[in-house]
RNA sequence: GGCGGGGUGGCAGAGUGGACAAUUGCAGCGGGCUGUAAACUCGCCGCCUUCGGGCUACGGAGGUUCGAAUCCUCCCCCCGCCA
């Protein structure tokens, strides 16, 4: 790698760069000293192979990248394959598999798709720790681990608590912080991005790299994404908005946060003005039609990023269609559907849902028809067995849609 | 090595011979309300069912019993403390 240079940003952007959608950046004046330098710095990112979906929340820091890119900086993803072997030991519960190399190659594969919405890729330096740890002995690992203490693992806030708890704390766990802090001297980076729950483990690389000699790197920090419904994003949860999620459900997943987190939403992933963002919070705070006006155009402005804007504006007509004036939609689940040259056909609700995928189970399917929540063509069914025609659309609940074809009449062109 | 605690439905966590498909909370689903929500409220929430019922489940395997998540035996796993 070439020594490049950058264009140094104007007051303005320095500002925006240092302070819309961050939390912190350590130590801040050495962080502006570089960026303003003229210097290609290397911006370093980890990415953990065993969940290579992408959500919003990444894309605080990821956008925040792309700043810094379009500038001439460096993105440097470090590919964290070699830990990800090892397992995730956050995760006491369940042990989890190891990943084989074949695993890891695809998870990576999927993530920088994803990570390409957003930043350039062709930009963008990859490597595996792998390239490294490979290599380590031993004797590498027990020098290493000699420069830290246990104290100084100890003032990482959740060690601390489970410490205090008496609760488990693996080996393996303090190596995690060392190996990422290791990651750091491997590339060289200048500085490198997390969230702030990453704060600690960013710290450690700093205070690495001086005992190879290297300069520390910066640390910069982006405040977490809190889930759409206000409480910790987790996977578990399916509280979060995926990337690669399609534009109908991004936009209905983005209509159904909770009320306080539209500005937020707003100030971390989009570009809105500092005026226009305090007219969005003042707006939501009184509430009423104005709050979900402002989550319409959060919705649509967000789709717009990731699909773009034409299918944006289709996937909020959709959705005003089928949650505002409660109509059927246009795009619905196909269910082929044998009629054998009849016009009508009785079907039992129960295979039908099951196979389609709509309902878990058979007991479900006679569970949500004796609640009245299936409705054919506009009418509630007492029994799971039902007549029905061509394209007759079966509703399950207020929002899935199953529209019924006719198998015989609509091959495959091809096989 | 010694001592102790524990393994129950997606999670948390009750139950400690029958009335247990298993209290409760969270999550989920459905109805209502609404701005799409949230909050609130009502209901559902193992699987199969000809709706009579059947089947499978409380770490695993055996056993005692008319009957076991609950008692006994062996085994497996997790955690803490002391050494």
């Amino acid at each position: 790698m070439t020594v490049g240079s950058a264009r140094v940003p104007g007051s303005e952007e320095l500002r925006w760069i240092t302070e819309r959608a961050v939390a912190d950046i350590i130590p801040r004046d050495e962080f502006v000293g570089a960026v303003t330098s003229g210097r290609a710095l290397r911006l370093k990112m980890g990415f953990d192979p065993s969940a290579p979906d992408l959500t919003l929340g990444h894309a605080v820091g990821l956008r925040k990248l792309r700043q810094l890119q379009e500038l001439g900086h460096t993105i440097v993803v470090i590919v964290g394959d070699w830990t990800a072997r090892i397992g995730d030991p956050s995760g006491q519960s369940k042990t989890r598999p190891m990943l084989t190399a074949k695993q890891v190659k695809e998870n990576a594969e999927t993530y920088l798709r994803q990570f390409s919405k957003i930043v350039d890729r062709d930009l963008t330096e990859i490597r595996w720790q792998s390239e490294w740890f490979d290599e380590f002995t031993l004797t590498t690992i027990v020098n290493l681990s000699a420069k830290f203490t246990v104290a100084q693992m100890l003032e990482r806030g959740d060690f601390a608590e489970r410490f205090a708890a008496q609760k488990p704390i693996g080996i393996h766990e303090l190596f995690y912080p060392l190996l990422q802090a290791y990651d750091s001297v491997a590339v060289k980076a200048d500085v490198e991005f997390g969230g702030t729950d990453q704060t600690f483990n960013l710290l450690v690389g700093r205070q690495l790299q001086p005992e190879f000699g290297q300069k520390p790197q910066a640390v910069f920090t982006v405040p977490l994404l809190v889930g759409t419904d206000g409480v910790k994003m987790s996977k578990s949860q399916g509280n979060y908005v995926a990337l690669d999620e399609p534009p109908h459900e991004m936009y209905g997943k983005l209509m159904s946060i909770t009320d306080p987190l539209v500005g937020d939403y707003f100030e971390l992933l989009t570009d809105v003005s500092d005026e226009d963002l305090a007219g969005i919070r003042e707006a939501v705070a009184q509430g009423g039609t104005g709050a979900r006006d402002a989550k319409m155009r959060l919705a649509r402005e967000i789709v717009s990023q990731y699909h773009g804007e034409h299918v944006a504006n289709r996937a909020e007509e959709e959705f005003q269609r089928v949650f505002s004036k409660r109509e059927t939609p246009e795009e619905a689940l196909d269910l082929p559907v044998a009629f054998n040259g009849a016009a009508r056909v009785d079907i039992d609700l129960t295979d039908v849902l099951v196979s389609a995928g709509v309902a878990p189970s058979k007991s479900e399917v006679r569970r949500l028809v004796t609640q009245g929540a299936v409705e054919v063509n506009g009418t509630p069914v007492a029994s799971t067995r039902v007549t029905v025609g061509k394209e007759t659309m079966i509703r399950i609940g207020k929002y899935r849609f199953v529209r019924i074809l006719d198998s015989n009449k609509a091959p495959r062109a091809k096989g």
